[in-house]
DNA sequence: CTGTATCCCAGCGGATACTG
DNA sequence: CAGTATCCGCTGGGATACAG
């Protein structure tokens, strides 16, 4: 059942990716009912402003001011991604009050928020590699000063190569 | 100078994210020219169709055929999104001879497209939290058969979470 | 200060038809 | 089979003006 198959065998030019294992699906049963967990993801964090907002709040910014301030955004789209963020559980809005002035909001990463962590990494890792000025904002280990790093791990906690990962489909008997 | 401070030393209902190091950017040095290295990503997969593409291709899938079908995209988005994704060096084109039929050509990741791999797997993981079916490819070790995850480390080796990272401003004496 | 409302443009992505 | 060309609707995002 669960029997290591190499979709195409010899291929020219072998360059590693996931081994598939199993009858690998395809088109219908893909778009089927959203079984993509990487388009789930984009569906909330494909947008550029909700990605850099998202950055942004990682470095510790708050206020509504300071977001669309440092992030470039214009006051209209960070409001409307901001509210969309909160909808969607990876922001919640806090009263806040200042000694001398009235309640203000300010926008703080739910859990589901902080969870993307490994993904601003892995993305701000990969954008160091496409060149550019090499200034801006370096994320370090306050323990060591190293940098970060995105790694992949399986949860018995090897370490894992593309070459070691296989790809299989796993069936959730469905109703229907 | 690189002296430790708290931007909002006490916030309320304090959610730990990074620690910033010294006087932070704002708004003009950001957008100036390009620092922020996710946004450098997303200008290269930050749309849908360049990253369904390139999970395809993580999985395996080859030809033009087997892309779009796949992924769902029509004719002309993929093959103008493909063409882009060469452009920008994520994926080469290859010939390749089928016996006793004529040449075609095979899209392949190269290095830098297979160094997406922790994004991959860190939206994918990421993506699993948001509910919805929980079918679909699963990525697990081959050596033990265990399901992936993304972790976050620094180049010491040392695991890393939110609460123990800085971010800091690094300053490139660039020319001008 | 923290948004909302409106207008506008560019780009994404689907559908269809056509080429080598 | 592997695209290209065209059309078209939707949304992302900027600018500007206005509101609580």
């Amino acid at each position: 059942m669960t029997h290591p198959r190499a979709d195409r065998p010899e291929s020219p030019e072998e360059r590693p990716v996931f081994t598939r294992v199993g009858g690998f699906v395809d088109r219908d049963a893909w778009t089927a009912e959203g079984w993509c967990k990487i388009e789930r993801s984009l569906e909330v964090v494909g947008t550029r402003s909700a990605m850099i907002l998202i950055r942004e709040a990682f470095y510790g910014g708050r206020r509504f001011d300071e977001l669309t301030r440092r992030t470039g955004l214009s006051d209209a789209v960070a409001a409307k991604r901001l509210k969309q963020l909160v909808d969607d559980g990876l922001m919640t809005q806090q009263p806040y009050r200042e000694p001398g002035s009235r309640t203000r909001h300010e926008y703080v990463l739910t859990d589901r928020g902080r969870a993307l962590f490994p993904v601003v990494v892995a993305l701000m890792e990969w954008g160091a590699g496409l060149g550019g000025p090499s200034a801006g904002v370096e994320l370090v280990h306050a323990g060591c000063g190293e940098p970060l790093a995105a790694a992949v791990r399986c949860t018995a906690g090897h370490d894992v190569s593309i070459e070691d990962t296989q790809a299989r489909v796993k069936r959730s008997r469905s109703r229907r």
